[in-house]
RNA sequence: GGGAAUCUAGCUCAACGGUAGAGCAGCGGCCUUUUAAGCCGUUGGUUCUGGGUUCGAAUCCCAGGGUUCCCA
C-alpha cells in the first residue's frame, strides 16, 4: 500500500528503549546472511536492502536489525509482550521495512512473538563480557555479546571451506583416519591414554594421522589429506591447546618442494580470502597482500622467504653448525640444556638444534613467512635424507609471524630405512623423555608393500587462523579451549 | 616449572584496618521517531575458599583454588 516491503526477521535481543507507545529494540540477526525475508513486494531502492551501516558503539553491530513497536501499528498482545520483554530473549518480528526521521533502517513491527525467553541476565550492555576465563567458559554467551569473537570464528569457517576446495580442485581427497590408536605414532609427544572396555585394551588418542595417511598412499591414494584433530597431553599456552587441529596432506610423486609451492599457494589463497571477507584492504591490486598480526604487518603476497637450516645457524651465531666444539662452548655460556636429567651429554646434533631454536629462530623477519629447508636427518626420523648428502633431512619448517606453521616432508618410504629409525628412537638417541616412542610393525610392513615416493606437509590450522584472523591466543580460534573444570 | 597481577551484586567497576558502594541489568511508575545510558523511585552481597592477627578484616598475614600476563 506504501510500498514499503513486508519483512519478516528473526533475532536476540540486545537493547530495549521504552517510550511509551513507542518501544525500539535493536536484535541481533538470527537469520542467515545479511538478507531478511522479504515476503512481500520487492523493496524499493533505498530499503530494500538491509543494508544497516555500522554503528559507531559497540552494542549494535552491523548484524543488528532495529525494531520499532508502535502502540498504533502493532497489534495488542504484541505489544504487552514487547513491554514484557527482556534483553536476551529471542523474537521473530514480522513488519515493514522503513526508515526513521534519521534514516536509520528500521522494521516497524505489525506483530511480535516471542521464540525463546532468556532466563539468565545478560551481560552489561555497554562494556559486554569482559571476564577472559568467563569469555571461555560461557562461549555462548561471548559470541552474541562480542561481535569481534563471532567474527573469528565465522572466519575460521570459512577459511576451512575455502581450503577444502582449493585441495579439491587440486584432486586431493579427504579422508578420515583413526582418531583411537593402539600406538601413537607419527609425531613426538605425549599422548593421551584410553581405555577399551569390549577389547580390552589400551588406546591412544592420537598426536598425529601421519602413519595412516601414508598407508593410504600405499593403498592407492595417491592425494590424500585429513583436517586431524590431534592430543597431546602437554602444556598448555597461547599457542598450544593439548586438542589442535593440523592439515596434513601427501602427494605422491612429489616432494618437500612440491609441498613447499602447495604450503605457499594454500596459504596465499587463505590470506586472500580472508582479507576479501574483512573486506577491508585495497591492496590487492597492487599484488600485495598484507594482513596484520600483533604488531607485524605480514605479507603473503610475495614469494616467501627460503634458506638453510645450516646457514640461519651460521648466521645467527657466527659458526657453522658443524663446529661441535663452538656449539658445545655456545650452549653452556647461554645456559642452555647440553645434558639430560640423569646427567648424560646429550648428543651433538641436539645441542645444535637447542641452539638454532633458541638463537636461530628469532632471527627470522617475522613480517615474511620464511621456508627453513635441510634439516638435519638426525632430527627427522619420518624424513627421507638427501641422496647427496645423508646427513640433511629433505625437510623444511614454516616460519610465520614468529610461529612455526608446519613442516613439510620428503617422506621415507624404504622399509628398512625406517624399520632402523624406529629402532634408533627407541634406543633413545633423543634426550625427551616426554617423547613417546613406537614402534610401528604394520607401518613398515606398509612399506615394504611399497609406498610411491611422495611429499608431506602438516599446517597447524589453529596458529594459521591466529595469524590471518589477528588473533593473540589459540584461544581465541578455538571455539571451546582447553579450561580446568570449574570446582 | 619460576615470577608478577587479579578474584567484591547477574555484568562493568569503586571502597586509608572503622556501617560494602556506583553504573548497567532487574523490579514499580511516567513517557510515540530513540541511538550505550529518557525521567522518578527501588531490590540486590558466603567481598574465591579455609585459617590467623585485631576491639574491628574486602583491606594485613598464612595456606589452598581459579584466571591472566611475563619468563623458562
Amino acid at each position: 500500500m506504501d510500498g514499503r516491503p513486508i519483512v519478516k526477521v528473526a533475532g536476540r535481543v540486545m537493547l530495549k528503549r521504552g517510550q511509551g507507545k513507542l518501544i525500539w529494540l535493536q536484535i541481533r540477526d538470527h537469520t542467515t546472511g545479511p538478507a531478511v525475508m522479504i515476503e512481500g513486494q520487492e523493496a524499493d531502492d533505498d530499503a530494500g536492502k538491509p543494508a544497516i551501516e555500522p554503528s559507531p558503539f559497540r552494542g549494535a553491530m552491523a548484524s543488528d536489525l532495529q525494531i520499532a513497536a508502535s502502540k498504533k501499528d502493532v497489534n495488542e498482545s504484541s505489544f504487552e509482550l514487547v513491554k514484557q520483554l527482556d534483553l536476551g530473549d529471542i523474537v521473530v518480528v514480522e513488519g515493514r521495512l522503513g526508515r526513521t526521521r534519521k534514516g536509520e533502517i528500521t522494521v516497524w513491527a505489525n506483530n511480535v512473538t516471542m521464540a525463546s525467553k532468556s532466563i539468565v541476565p545478560p551481560p552489561e550492555k555497554w562494556s559486554g563480557l569482559q571476564d577472559i576465563e568467563q569469555r571461555y567458559r560461557k562461549r555462548y554467551v561471548d559470541l552474541y555479546t562480542n561481535p569481534e569473537a563471532m567474527q573469528a570464528f565465522k572466519l575460521r569457517s570459512r577459511m576451512m571451506s575455502r581450503m577444502r576446495e582449493y585441495l579439491g580442485n587440486q584432486d586431493f581427497l579427504e579422508v578420515d583416519t583413526p582418531v583411537l590408536q593402539a600406538m601413537a605414532g607419527g609425531a613426538a609427544a605425549r599422548p593421551f591414554r584410553t581405555h577399551m572396555n569390549a577389547l580390552d585394551i589400551d588406546l591412544f588418542m592420537r598426536i598425529a594421522p601421519e602413519l595412516y595417511l601414508k598407508r593410504l598412499m600405499v593403498g592407492g591414494m595417491p592425494r590424500v589429506y585429513e583436517f586431524s584433530r590431534n592430543f597431546r597431553n602437554e602444556g598448555v599456552d597461547k599457542s598450544h591447546n593439548p586438542e589442535f587441529t593440523s592439515l596434513e596432506l601427501y602427494q605422491a610423486f612429489g616432494n618437500y618442494e612440491t609441498m613447499a609451492e602447495i604450503a605457499e599457494g594454500l596459504i596465499r589463497d587463505a590470506a586472500s580470502f580472508v582479507a576479501s571477507e574483512l573486506g577491508d584492504r585495497d591492496d590487492t591490486a597492487s599484488g600485495d597482500l598484507v594482513l596484520p598480526y600483533l604488531d607485524h604487518q605480514i605479507d603473503y603476497g610475495r614469494p616467501f622467504d627460503r634458506i638453510t637450516y645450516a646457514e640461519l645457524f651460521e648466521s645467527a651465531l657466527g659458526f657453522p653448525m658443524t663446529d661441535t666444539a663452538k656449539a658445545h662452548a655456545e650452549a653452556e655460556k647461554r645456559g642452555l640444556k647440553t645434558k639430560t636429567e640423569d646427567g648424560t651429554q646429550l648428543a651433538d646434533i641436539l645441542i645444535v638444534n637447542e641452539l638454532f631454536e633458541e638463537v636461530a629462530e628469532p632471527t627470522i623477519d617475522p613480517a615474511r613467512p620464511t621456508f627453513v629447508f635441510d634439516y638435519p636427518a638426525a632430527l627427522s626420523p619420518l624424513t627421507r635424507p638427501d641422496p647427496e648428502n645423508p646427513e640433511l633431512a629433505q625437510r623444511w619448517d614454516l616460519f610465520i609471524g614468529g610461529m612455526e606453521i608446519g613442516p613439510a616432508y620428503t617422506e621415507l618410504n624404504d622399509p628398512d630405512i625406517q624399520e632402523a629409525k624406529f629402532r634408533e628412537q627407541l634406543a633413545g638417541i633423543d634426550d625427551e623423555e616426554t617423547t613417546f616412542r613406537t614402534f610401528d610393525e604394520d607401518f613398515v610392513n606398509a612399506l615394504k608393500v611399497g609406498m610411491p615416493p611422495a611429499g608431506g606437509l602438516g599446517l597447524g590450522i589453529d596458529r594459521l587462523c591466529m595469524l590471518l584472523m589477528n588473533q593473540r591466543t589459540i584461544r581465541d580460534v578455538i571455539l571451546f579451549p582447553m579450561m580446568r573444570p570449574e570446582a
